[in-house]
Parts: structure tokens; sequence; C-alpha cells
RNA sequence: CGCGGGGUAGAGCAGCGGUAGCUCGUCAGGCUCAUAACCUGAAGAUCGCCGGUUCGAUUCCGGCCCCCGCAACCA
């Protein structure tokens, strides 16, 4: 029986359009998952879509169409995503609007109010008579509307249901302390990189407070209703934060093989959701008396030039889709996963995207496989058999979650075997007497090595180069075009 | 004194106590197996500022300046 392990990206919330963050959460989780299942493991890789809630149903309204026509069309547009970063088909897709994720997310409410940790509060809220909306204290300038600034606010009374989240700050800096999965000598931390689990942390040490966790059915009819209580609906988090357990079947038993044998979820997550996910969500597992998460990975943001956030007013975004169909699958995941800072913030534009793939694709990994292939063939050199013994650097980057030291790793060896056609010049060996013919031979074998473990290494990451690059040296002939064509 | 991250060659980053390194770009040379690719070398940095610890600090400590997120219900 092969142990099982299970890892998660966060789900997407169906408002907006998938933008390069998700991209690079997917791939970089897939690149996990694909690792794992090389390793022999059985992998359950969950992704989705959050489609409940106050925006998504004014869209819906805005578009004259129904909520759940709408959550169908743009959840849709995610999954259509998943196939052109090469996510793996077997991924699982979660949408919130399922009905077993509804039913999930009620009895998880029943549990955690069983358990006592839910209870009723009145709830004040700001309202902005202008543009007839709720604002939250992140859409306020100086405690008005932008949009409205010489309009009070109205603050608005309603009772809703309140998590006591108060209850468990031991409970979550004991589960920071603890950290996460042993890696050799060392242990890795809870949350990943270890600078964030020291925000996280700080900020549990502060206090918490208890979050409101429904709103009023009057006011916001796209929700999951609450248990016992036809006057209210989930608000996202006992909603969308569930779906990690429901995607893997809880409550049925059926989860504890992915959730418990698998030493809990690995989550991928943006630094926007450092909160949510290492704080908020571990709190209600363990209200609902269920295993926490194994590791929980902050991806930074993608930016614009000069660390600028990307915004739609600004015109300054990046569209995945436009990037895959111009240079590919895989080049896009090679940028998501090596020229991108894996924990940090790091710029994308279209240019960097150029360069990195010229630079690193075309003339580094594309134009080695040309070069050592031709000469093999040629010369009828074949690889020799033998076990691929892959760089620890390789290894451990993959372990720790950094997927750019592993990339990394994968690239020194193409500069390596640059340098090595260089100063040995098989291709002249090859024209000489006998004795350089042996050295050159020898010398085109051990190219033909490297290629092979680079296209070994490749598997997880650029699963389509990985095979391509396989092939060749398996049928000794050069690709039938270049790997990756200069732009 | 809200919290966290950052300021290192033109750009993007690594290093984190002992001649300052990588990638892209620029310049010169080499090679011809390869996708005008590849290899070598050069130019280019007072490592944000001021103090302190030390034989020695980009690296540790203190102060200051500047940038960027977050500041809880944002899905």
């Amino acid at each position: 029986m092969s142990k099982p392990f299970y890892i998660t990206t966060t789900l997407p919330y169906v408002n907006a359009k998938p933008h390069i963050g998700h991209a690079v959460e997917f791939i970089r989780a897939d690149s996990i998952a694909r690792w794992k299942k090389l390793c022999g493991f059985d992998v359950f890789f969950n992704t989705g879509t959050d489609e409940h809630g106050l925006k998504i149903y004014q869209k819906a309204e805005q578009a004259h169409m129904d909520p759940q026509a709408y959550v169908d069309k743009a959840a849709a547009e995610f999954k259509e995503l998943l196939p052109m970063l090469g996510v793996s088909p077997d991924a699982n897709f979660i949408r919130t609007t399922d009905p077993h994720h509804i039913k999930a997310a009620q009895e998880f409410w029943r549990i955690v109010d069983k358990n006592g940790y839910i209870y009723k509060k009145n709830y004040s809220v700001k309202y902005c008579v202008g543009c007839e909306l709720e604002k939250t204290e992140s859409e306020l300038v100086d405690g008005k509307c932008p949009l409205h600034p010489l309009q009070d606010l109205e603050l608005i009374n309603e009772e809703n249901y309140f998590f006591k989240f108060s209850a468990f700050q031991k409970p979550l800096l004991d589960l920071y302390e603890k950290g996460g999965p042993i890696l050799g000598k060392s242990k890795l931390p809870f949350v990943i990189p270890e600078s964030r689990q020291k925000e996280i942390r700080a900020f549990v040490e502060r206090g918490l407070e208890d979050f409101s966790i429904s709103r009023l059915k009057s006011k916001m009819p796209w929700g999951i209703a609450v248990p016992g209580d036809e006057s209210q609906v989930m608000y996202v988090w006992f909603d969308a934060l569930v779906n990690y357990v429901s995607a893997v079947g809880w409550p049925d038993d059926s989860f504890k093989k992915w959730c418990v044998d698998t030493g809990g979820m690995v989550q991928y997550c943006g630094k926007d959701n450092l909160r949510q996910q290492s704080a908020m969500w571990q709190a209600m597992l363990l209200a609902a008396g269920l295993p926490s998460s194994q590791n929980i990975i902050i991806n930074g943001f993608v930016t614009a030039d000069g660390g600028v956030k990307m915004s739609k007013s600004l015109g300054n975004t990046i569209d995945p889709l436009t990037l895959v169909e111009e240079f590919g699958t895989d080049a896009m995941r090679y940028y998501c996963l090596r020229e991108l800072s894996p924990f940090e913030d790091s710029p994308c534009t279209p240019e960097r995207f150029k360069d990195a793939y010229n630079a690193n694709l075309a003339n580094g990994l594309g134009n080695l496989v040309s070069r050592v292939m031709k000469m093999a063939e040629t010369n009828g050199v074949k690889a020799l058999n033998g076990e691929v013994k892959l760089p620890d650097a390789y290894e451990t980057g993959l372990s720790e979650y950094n997927l750019k030291k592993s990339m990394d790793a994968i690239w020194d060896l193409i500069a390596e075997s640059d340098k090595l056609i260089q100063t040995k010049q098989p291709f002249r060996l090859m024209k000489s007497n006998i004795p350089e013919r042996t050295e050159g031979r020898a010398c085109i074998e051990t190219l033909l090595g490297n290629i092979y473990m680079i296209g070994i290494a490749l598997k997880p990451f650029m699963p389509d180069t990985s095979k391509a690059i396989l092939d060749c040296v398996d049928n000794n002939n050069m690709p039938a075009a270049p790997l990756f064509l200069r732009k």
C-alpha cells in the first residue's frame, strides 16, 4: 500500500477572472503533487472554486443571470485554465456549490456548534447610503467611503453568529511551536517560509477576536443555509474553508486517509491568505475536533515592474493565458517555478518573461539538448544505462517546498554540460584518431547521462519537456523541432 | 511607540563575521556540436545613512531615513 499525500490550493473566488497569481499557486502545488506521485505516494490534489457571497450575487444580478448559472460559467473559466497550465488531469475540482460540500459545511457548523464554539451576537456593519452597500474597514479612507466622502456612514446592527476564535490562542501557538514534519536533522516550520510563521505567531499573540460567520439571508441570499436558522446564511469562512475536508469526503470516514494517515493536509496559498489558512482555518479544525494541517506554504505576490501592485486600473496586469498561448505551458511553469521568488513578491512583465524564456529555455535547456543529441546521433553514441542520482539540492528543495532551489539545481547541470562541451570539445575529438575518439565517445556518454538526468528531474515541473527529452535520449535522435524556439 | 517584509553593479536577485556572488544587459576574445546558440575574460557596487561590538561587518547590536504589504471579517 502506498502512503497517501494530500495537497490543496486555496479556492479562487470566482468574482474575478483568473490571474497570474492563481497560475503560480496551481503550478507549484501541481509540481509537488506530481513529485510525490513519482516518489510512490498515493496523491490527492485538490483545487476548485469558491462561489457564494454577496459579490457574486450582485454580479449575477447585473448580468441578469441566475446566480447558479453565473457561477457555472465562472467556475468553468477556472477549470479550463488548469490543463493550459499543465495541471494533472486527475486533480480534484471542488465547487462550494457542490451538494456534498453544502452538506459538509452544514455538518461542520453543527459539530462546532455542538462543541460550544458558536454563539449569536450583535454585529454592527458600516453602510454607505451613496453606494447602497455595506463597507468593510479596508474599503474606507479616513473612515469614509472613498466614493462618497461627504456622507457619513450609517451603522446598522444585526444579529449574527460568531465563532469563538479567541478560545484558540494557546492551541494555535502550540501548533506553530510544534512545527511541521522532520526533514533530515532539522524540522520544517508549520508555516513556510519561517518569516510568515513569525508574522502569524505575532498576530495570534496579540490576542484574537471572535469573528462573525453568518449573514442575514434577507440581505445575502446566495449562501449556504445555517443549520437550524432559516433567517441566516453562512459567511465565507464556514463555507469556503470547509472545502479542504469536504473535498476528501468528510464527514464520511473516508476523509481519514487524507487528513489523518497523511499527517495532515498540505496547503498552498497566497500571502493574503496567511491569516485565514494558518489561524482561522486551523482554529476551526480544532473546534471541530479534526486534525490540523501539516504545512501551509505561503506564496508572495506577482507584481509589475518595481514591485508595483498589478491592477486593472493601472493596466499592468498579466493574463496567464496570453503567456501560455505565446510561449507554451511548460514555459509558463518554468517562469512560475524558477523566475519568481518562491516566497517573496516578484515582478513579472512580458519583457522579463521573454528574456527568461530566451536565456534559459531556448538558449539554455533547448539548445543543450539539440547539441548533445546531434553529437550522439551522428556518432552513434548511446546513453549508458545506470541509476540516476539527482543532486541533493534538488531533493532538499522539493522537501522544503523551495521549488526554485530544485530548478536551480537542474540549471546548474545545464551550465555544467555546456561548459563540458566547450572544454572537452567532443565534436572535435570524434574527428580525430582512435584513442581520442574513445575519449570523445566517453564525453558524449557523460553528456547523455546529464541530459537524461535533467529529463528525469524535470518530470514534476515541466512534464511535456521532460518527456520530449527522455524520448530523444531513448531514441537516440535530435528533437524533431527545437524544444523552445527563440522568440 | 500597531504588525511584518525589504533597501547589495543599469535591471532582477543570492550571500549574512574574514579577498562582494549569480542571471539578464553592455564590451572584447574563443569555439563551430547546437536554436546567430555555447565558452572565456573585461567594465560596472562607497552592500540605504549614522553610531557601536570585533583584530576584522554587507553579515551582529542600537538609532535614523526611504519603499512595500497587512491592520481582521478583505473569498
